[in-house]
DNA sequence: ACCTGAACACCGTTCAAGT
DNA sequence: ACCTGAACACCGTTCAAGT
């Protein structure tokens, strides 16, 4: 029985683990190569055994933190459907703060995690009643806006993080603004839209 | 009169001018103190001189890149002025798609930006009827949506920048949203916000 | 006052070599 | 199959020194 004895052999999910561990508790900033060696007990070199490099590595962090994302089932209101949606992502989101940058801007990544995630919200949506046009950007409202409250929230220091009072009063704007266009482009034509600018 | 050949000294603008557009066509990787000097002509050490570290030189980009930014002034309708000033920021982070994400994360530079950049729209927000606790949500939204926008956009590949008419969808459907709210809360009580979840 | 150049302590990654 | 270790081409930053 070889390597009974001694450490057990390097994995990926082991690495993984121990580089989300490194940025959760250090920073992004101290996820090195040579320093996840180091807490894995093992040769700085020997990680590129089991990835390709630093990016790919980066990128099985923002898989494994989109993994955790199931939205919450069985509720029955739309309303409450998009708010529960909203406050899961939020949730997993800022259970990584260090990582939020990331995760947003790894295209690959997200796309993956929308696949899977994104339905639920584009269904709540579309129980409101809103015309097809309207739903999908009533969705990339609520995906957005996350966005943007998480990243925002991510870079503020621990200690200045809001309530959550201030993100529920913009959903509950948000769903008002659905309710809203939901019954007005069910009785009159879409309104007129402003035309853009040139750029 | 010394120094009138050879090049002329160095400044913060010029460091920051360079720095900046080495930025935007070779991406922030390509940024470096040492490639900097190169493109400046100068020794990698001597920015040292005119700026403390990276991470302030940092500073000094997002601060010039906010610097641009002006929302146009002489529209009279609140609705117009809510979406010319989500157009103007869009508009200003995406001409430095390279930045955008140190542009959102570093705390103090946007909060100076917001000290000037703000007080527009949520004038034009409260222009709305909205009762003022609502004011606060309606410009978090537009701020946090254009966030949210911005940072999707700009990690996407340049071929694949959308045409910006899913941007004005949403624009419409948070208008719509503020009309709402602004209509329902002159008539009726703030309806009751569902409680919050325990973290 | 402004810039240079050597030096230090790091990086990510490659590659041949060990077991 | 899995890991090691030396090596390479970079980093940011410090500091004494030049002009």
């Amino acid at each position: 029985m070889p390597r009974a004895k001694g450490r057990e052999p390097l994995t990926l999910v082991r690495i993984v683990d121990a580089a989300l561990a490194l940025v959760d508790e250090r920073g992004l900033d101290a996820l090195t190569m040579r320093r996840l060696g180091g807490v894995l007990g093992v040769d700085p070199m020997a990680v590129y055994y089991h990835v390709a490099d630093k990016r790919t590595l980066l990128g099985h962090l923002v898989d494994a933190v989109f993994a955790d994302l199931d939205p919450p089932a069985g509720i029955e209101d739309w309303r409450e459907q998009v708010r529960a949606w909203a406050r899961a992502y939020r949730d997993l989101a800022l259970a990584h703060p260090n990582l939020v940058l990331q995760l947003f801007s790894y295209r690959e990544a997200v796309a993956a995690a929308a696949a899977r995630a994104d339905p639920p919200l584009r269904a709540a949506v579309g129980a409101s009643g809103l015309p097809p046009a309207d739903v999908e950007a009533a969705g990339d409202l609520v995906v957005d806006y996350v966005h943007g409250y998480v990243l925002g929230e991510a870079s503020a220091p621990p200690a200045a993080r809001g309530d959550g009072t201030g993100f529920e009063a913009v959903l509950d704007l948000i769903v008002t603004g659905i309710e809203a266009r939901a019954l007005t482009s069910s009785t009159t034509p879409r309104r007129r839209r402003a035309k853009q600018p040139a750029r």
